[in-house]
DNA sequence: CTGAAAGCGCTTACAG
DNA sequence: CTGAAAGCGCTTACAG
């Protein structure tokens, strides 16, 4: 059934319709007015014909592929799943289409994607840094179109979206005390991959809120994850029961984490949030349909992809309102479920 | 920072290393041997000068891209979520990357991505029809490289990857009926988007194993779902526990569903699997992290993808292993958990 | 409104 | 092993 003969091109629906491939571009792309019986005979050629465009041949002469990269550490991970298909959905519907990349939080691999040595088919990225720290703000330049998500700001000269890492770490603590907690633990830092990842600002906030109510802190509080995942979340929180220490709190590094824990700590019979209170951070899926249902620092991922791509597609067509990079904020706020 | 300077070409990376762009083009693209001081300078000049590839004019050449493309219905459906994401993270696996297009269940679109009319940049297509159905059999023809992953086997020339459906539906009955359930509810079945989704299978399937038991069926036993989401599931379960129609037993057509169904069951204080034996389809991730823990027939999307991104590799590079078009069933297997 | 021609930046037979 | 040149299939100033 699938002969391989060449291709159909322009110049052959042209020849069928008897004009030029100049007039057949005109008609496909309508950039430029062309008369209703030209563009009738031109449409019939291409139905005859069966042509089908060559994106790539386009993609050279304009310059313009169609395509965005989003580039998260990765899919394993719910909250960078979430957020990709998040971009692809917002992007899909601004006419664009996605190409998902993982760095598996690797920084050979984020620096080449950055530095465009990795060159990828696309006309402007959206990069979520997760190995490279402020020391390679340098790096963070690049001749293509860049949005960085970021955990901390970055002295580079890009747009970003920058989670106030601190301040949720702090705010879900300060909750976890209002509620009642006196002893708060906490899962989630890592050495891993970089000093520079939300759980070490997660941390300090955690401190923060602790010591502005004067509640006790120290290391046997703080377990650490090497993965944000609910596997990780259930490894640490069985680390924290197995440690005997004591705490009627726990500050989880995101929902992952916080879903496996409390998992296990149901599993071991506690009542949640009667004996220990737990809360998380990003608002997954998830977080509304645990038993009880998880309290969270929701970050609205649909709009961090909406403003991501906009901010993208802005400067890939260099419009007019896009003023240079900027540094925005993204928003969060406290979700009150059941396990506080 | 970023001036608008020219692009730096391959001849311009010649021009630096003393060589012509044909050198600088064997160098990097490995084709053809090089010298070692050749390469060397070449190497020297790439780095000086910044060069990167255009990776269009390099697809427009050879003919291609290095992509895939993805489509599903939606990603708001869990189990093309995690779909998709397998697919990315198998074919990243074998140097491809991938776009996820969505179809949004859309007749016309799915058409349109199947047929190349909406050309997308991409070598070839992995394919989840879900308006389209035995009827169109013919429109299932393209002259791109393509795997279906389908609901039922389709009288196509091409690659398909089918699921057992109506067995599938049967095998999950069936586990309900050993374990004692006498009235077996069902939530799934849909009118829209086709008459050939996934939905009407499964029923057949439950109808037979409840026959086969010598256990009543009936309309009332049975509530569509308009979305198969936790939020169909959880809308369908209301709906049936204000029917008053008594039952035992509960097949979900997929997880998502089952898992919506799961909670508002509980949130009614019935007890699972004591009051109701809930079982789903599919084993996503959600599954095995519900309380408790969901029973399902387990779809190993992992191998599903790895399956099709290698078929459809094996048709773009025309392997010689590559036999033609085939059709292959996808195994599925009962995972007994805490809800049956 | 349309034709003839140049050119986007690569890769690859054709010579040497 | 390397140079000079053609050509992949489009889009777009240049003429008319």
């Amino acid at each position: 059934m699938t002969t391989q003969r060449r291709p159909v091109t322009m110049a052959d629906v042209g020849a069928a319709a008897g004009v030029t491939s100049r007039t057949v571009s005109n008609v496909l792309s309508g950039n430029k007015p062309v008369t209703p019986a030209t563009r009738a005979a031109v449409m019939a050629a291409v139905r005859t014909l069966g042509y089908q465009m060559n994106v790539t041949a386009r993609g050279l002469r304009t310059g313009r592929t169609g395509l965005l990269t989003v580039a998260v550490p990765a899919l394993r991970m719910d909250y960078f799943a979430e957020l990709a298909l998040a971009v692809v959905d917002e992007a899909e519907r601004l006419g664009w289409a996605v190409t998902i990349q993982q760095t598996q939080s690797d920084r050979e691999r984020e620096l080449a994607i950055l530095g465009g040595h990795d060159r990828l088919l696309s006309d402007g990225l959206i990069f979520q840094p997760h190995a490279l720290g402020p020391v390679d703000r340098d790096l963070l330049v690049s001749d293509q179109p860049v949005v960085l998500l970021a955990d901390h700001p970055l002295d580079a000269r890009a747009d970003q979206l920058v989670l106030s890492n601190e301040e949720i770490g702090r705010a879900a603590t300060a909750h976890l005390v209002d509620r009642g907690c006196r002893r708060v633990a906490m899962i989630g830092p890592n050495q891993d991959p970089g000093p520079s990842t939300a759980g070490t600002y997660r941390l300090h906030g955690y401190a923060r809120a602790l010591q502005a109510a004067g509640l006790p802190t120290g290391p046997e509080l703080v377990v650490e994850a090497d993965r944000w995942t609910w596997e990780g979340g259930a490894a640490a929180a069985e680390d924290l029961l197995a440690s005997g220490t004591p705490f009627d709190g726990l500050f989880c590094g995101n929902d992952s984490l916080a879903l496996g824990a409390l998992h296990v700590l149901r599993s071991h019979g506690l009542d949640v949030p009667g004996d220990v209170a737990v809360i998380g951070v990003d608002d997954v899926k998830d977080a509304a349909r645990s038993r009880p249902a998880l309290s969270t620092v929701a970050i609205d991922t649909r709009s961090v992809a909406a403003d991501a791509v906009r901010l993208l597609v802005a400067q890939i067509e260099g419009d007019p309102s896009y003023g240079g990079p900027q540094t925005r904020l993204i928003p969060h706020h406290l979700v009150q479920r059941g396990t506080t």
